[in-house]
RNA sequence: GGGCGAUUAGCUCAGCGGUAGAGCAUCUCGUUUACACCGAGAGGGUCGGGGGUUCGAACCCCUCAUCGCCCA
């Protein structure tokens, strides 16, 4: 079958993806039962999501190492599903039904769980279905979801081990609490921003000491009302006599003590500070090292509450500030307002301002359970790469905060804990046990009630890299593919996830979730900046996908994922490697129009013709460079290798070079060389599928119409030696064709104008080489014709020349030659080498070099030194000849 | 305030102790039978500044500057 004038994607994509799954590569298992396993497991994206281009560029580096070992022999697991998304899920299900004016409190629990499966069931999982247009190849049979009920199993039995075992517990503590969602809301969750704010300085009057005043510094007056101390450094000297004595809250008239306490800087503001314990983090400490009391003035919308005066309850908190400053004001205890930029803390899905706020939450000790994962990095059970990011997983674990995982909204995982009567709480996995427990406590049958809250969606996350395997059953997937080879995140993942799946799988199967965690670069938009819904700038992957090509995009993501780095995207990059898609097809046109037709008794090793023998050796050594930057993670120099190679070399050199032969006459030479070009083009689409699928599979198919490619072999062209007397041989003509270029460029020769050359002096080799490729030579440096001559043959008039190695290759060109630029050029490649000599023979004549320098480093001196006075003894002579 | 990182050709980025590289862009030439989504050639960098270590530094160390990100 002919191929079209270039590559299509649309019309290939749907079909080779097709064949693919029909072919049951994406199986783990299958018929690889004794193949090594390798496993990845997607970070399952949000059940709401749909593909941006941070997936795409996280899920093609995921597809390229699962087709890479899958190609080479490996059973390869590659683990899809999606995260329930709590708190994001129940907003969009809570969105559609007011839209329907159907109130969510209204439908009650039962109802609306039953709609938002409803919601999974019909638009679910967008996200999964674009990831096929990538081209990514995860075991679909086994898709999994954090709430399907397998998962949820796992999840009650990590909560109930957890329980058991002391790690989880009910404390009261402060939390981020949204105001809007009515839940607590992880750290992670919390986007402080910059904001212009002030800094009200406020004078409390210190009890018993008349017209005395103690003045705090606070950027949210509101909170005052809370204020249950007021902390000086104890070593500020202007404040030590007032340490234990109480000042007059103003406004509530509550008697509040001044404590000595480090958290106040001297440095900042007046050097005191208010403290409301029950309404900051910083003070909640503070409150806990003097026993102070927690006063908690907001209700659940961050409304003033009955702990406050009256004339303030009810009051939204911002209103609240603004009637607080202005009743201070009135009584004098203003003393000023300084401009101050601070960190708010806002809800990332809310968008409101979280506040702070004292309630009962559920607490896994995080600290304890971080010190085996710690250990397992420090170890080397798990590498990051690049490594440097161990660095910010170790900073992050080491300065752990107990993590809260409760949260009060019904979509998720349902905690099984069960209240007594009397509050006594009864953790188990089912009722029934949770029943017998209570009646063993009780003595006797007791009504219970179940906890409202879920678990934060992380806490299944975490679970991940085993509950999708079967955990807490021991099934064999688990043993086979447990622990798996490797995470594919970015950097703002590795606190959400990888340190969390750490702990749990540690904590629950003693062995590390995975050996690499490979950390990709954000992608940011040309300008380098974020991409956000808000900005709109960003980049939808359908759309390159549609315009270029699944393929080029792949390549492009690959060829950008440097290692530390972000990667700044632009059309014109994705665009580039959909030519380079065009060029790959129309090489394997070329090759099929001069059929060459893989062979399958060909022996690369045993190739007789020179070209041949070069670029199989050639082949080689990309088939290795690409082995080992995919071994390394180092996608861009892998992607980097396979392009210079097939362009640079394959199509450029190669395919001009052996065209002769292709249409001529000579039986042997021809049908070797078309073994070796399909043979190297073959090598070429093996390299190339992980990053360009469609397209390599496609060709390959109208090529050999056999074997899927996706299965492979890989190539491993570790035992084809390289012959170093047939690359030597070919780098001197392509070098001596390339100088040829050149000169008939500089001088304006016009490109169709064939000019005789005559190679003057040169060893025998040189002759001999000389006449091998005197065709090759003729056609690529339109040179014709051919001769040679003695060193100290006469030079005809108005020549130009080059030295090439030994000998100085004269192209006669009077009448077209310009003998004036002719010699500066001659004189400025003069200057050149002896610019180069001159710092050769520095560096020899430093005897500390000859000394001190390893002795390649001065032999290889030595040579370049030789080289280059060679050359300069035939310019030389070249500008004598020129005048004659 | 603490930590991490960046600064290399016009742009985007590799290279991280021993002759400064790629892609794109620019300029010149091109109806050579796979490809103009192409071919041939060219120009362009004292590798942010300053110190130091070394026979030798874009690369290691110190310092300053500028710009990011994370954590307080």
């Amino acid at each position: 079958m002919a191929l079209e004038k270039s590559f299509q994607p649309g019309a290939v994509e749907a079909r080779q993806y097709e064949r693919w799954e029909k072919s049951g590569a994406f199986q783990a298992g299958g018929n690889r039962a004794n193949a090594k396993p390798y496993t990845i497991v997607i970070p399952p994206p949000n059940v709401t999501g749909s593909l941006h281009i941070g997936h795409a560029l996280n899920n093609s580096l995921q597809d390229i190492l699962i087709r890479f070992e899958r190609m080479r022999g490996k059973d390869t697991l590659w683990q899809p599903g999606t995260d329930h998304a709590g708190i994001a899920t129940q907003m969009v299900v809570e969105r559609q039904l007011e839209a329907q004016g159907i109130r969510r409190k209204e439908l009650g629990r039962e109802a609306f769980i039953d709609r938002v499966w409803k919601w999974k069931a019909e638009s679910g999982g967008t996200i999964i279905r674009q990831l096929r247009r990538l081209g990514a190849t995860a075991d679909w049979g086994r898709e999994r979801f954090t709430m399907d009920d397998g998962l949820s199993d796992a999840v009650r039995h990590v909560f109930v081990t957890l329980h058991k075992q002391g790690l989880i517990y009910r404390d009261k503590r402060l939390v981020n609490w949204d105001p809007r969602l009515h839940t607590a809301i992880s750290d992670l969750e919390v986007e402080p921003r910059e904001t212009k704010g002030f800094l009200w300085h406020i004078k409390y009057p210190v009890e018993g000491l008349p017209n005395r005043y103690i003045t705090v510094a606070t950027t949210r007056p509101e909170t005052m009302l809370g204020d249950t101390a007021v902390a000086v450094n104890p070593e500020d000297a202007r404040y030590t006599e007032l340490i234990d004595k109480f000042v007059t809250l103003p406004l509530s008239g509550r008697r509040i003590p001044i404590v000595g306490d480090e958290h106040a800087d001297p440095e900042a503001g007046t050097g005191a500070v208010k403290i409301t314990p029950a309404h900051d983090f910083n003070d909640f400490e503070v409150g806990r090292r003097h026993n102070l009391e927690m006063i908690n003035i907001f209700d659940a919308d961050a409304k003033l509450n009955e702990n406050v005066p009256e004339a303030y309850r009810g009051m939204d908190r911002f209103d609240a500030r603004k009637k607080i400053v202005s009743d201070l004001e009135g009584l004098g205890l203003l003393d000023k307002v300084v401009d101050h930029i601070l960190a708010v803390p806002y809800g990332d899905r809310s968008g409101v301002v979280i506040e702070p706020w004292l309630t009962d939450q559920w607490y896994v000790d995080a600290k304890k359970l971080s010190i085996p994962a710690v250990a397992a990095v420090e170890r080397g059970e798990t590498v990051f790469v690049p490594r440097q990011w161990e660095k910010t997983f170790f900073e992050w674990m080491r300065n752990i905060q107990p993590w809260c995982i409760s949260r009060q909204i019904w979509w998720g995982h349902q905690i099984p804990a069960w209240y007594g009567p009397d509050g006594a709480v009864f953790v188990e996995m089912t009722e029934a046990e949770a029943k017998v427990q209570a009646k063993a406590f009780y003595g006797k049958e007791t009504t219970l009630k179940r906890e409202t809250d879920v678990l934060d969606t992380w806490f299944s996350s975490a679970l991940w890299p085993f509950s999708t395997l079967g955990w807490p059953e021991q099934t064999p997937e688990l043993k086979r593919y447990y622990p798996t080879d490797t995470l594919v995140t970015s950097f703002d993942i590795i606190f959400f996830w990888v340190a969390r799946m750490m702990m749990m799988g540690l904590h629950f199967l003693g062995e590390v979730p995975f050996k690499n965690v490979y950390i990709h670069p954000l992608v940011r938009d040309e300008k380098g900046q974020k991409m956000s819904k808000s900005k709109g700038n960003v980049i939808d992957p359908l759309e390159f996908i549609d315009k270029f090509g699944s393929d080029a995009l792949r390549f492009t993501l690959a060829a950008m994922a440097a290692q530390g780095r972000e990667i700044k995207l632009s059309a014109q990059r994705v665009e580039g490697y959909r030519n380079f898609a065009t060029k790959v097809w129309n090489a394997a046109k070329f090759c099929e129009m001069n059929a060459c037709v893989p062979q399958p008794a060909f022996s690369p090793g045993a190739v007789k013709l020179t070209i041949n023998k070069w670029i199989v050796g050639e082949t080689a050594k990309a088939s290795l460079a690409v082995t080992q930057a995919l071994d390394a993670f180092k996608f861009d120099q892998a992607a980097s290798a396979i392009y210079q190679f097939t362009w640079g070399t394959f199509c450029d050199w190669y395919i001009e070079f052996i065209k002769p032969t292709l249409m001529g006459a000579d039986g042997t030479a021809k049908s070797e060389t078309q073994a070796t070009a399909a043979w190297a083009l073959s090598q070429i689409l093996h390299l190339l599928h992980p990053f360009m699928p469609f397209l390599s599979e496609e060709i390959w198919e109208r090529l050999s119409g056999k074997d899927l490619l996706i299965f492979g072999p890989w190539p491993e062209l570790g035992t084809v030696a390289t012959d170093t007397i047939a690359v030597a041989e070919i780098d001197w003509v392509l070098r001596l064709i390339s100088g040829v270029r050149a000169v008939r460029s500089e001088m304006n020769v016009p490109a169709a104008a064939k000019i005789p050359m005559t190679m003057r002096g040169g060893s025998q080799e040189s002759v001999r080489r000389l006449e091998a490729h005197r065709d090759e030579i003729e056609r690529l440096a339109r040179v014709t014709p051919i001769s040679h001559e003695a060193a100290d043959a006469n030079v005809p008039k108005g020549a130009a020349q080059i030295v090439h190695d030994d000998s100085v290759l004269v192209l006669p060109l009077a009448g077209v030659i310009d003998i004036e630029a002719e010699r500066k050029r001659l004189e400025k490649e003069l200057t050149r080498l002896s610019g180069e000599i001159e710092g050769i023979e520095r560096k020899l004549a430093n005897n500390d070099f000859v000394a001190r320098a390893p002795e390649h480093v001065i032999a290889e001196q030595h040579e370049r030194k030789g080289a280059a006075q060679a050359a300069q003894v035939k310019l030389n002579e070249a500008l004598q000849r020129i005048g004659l």
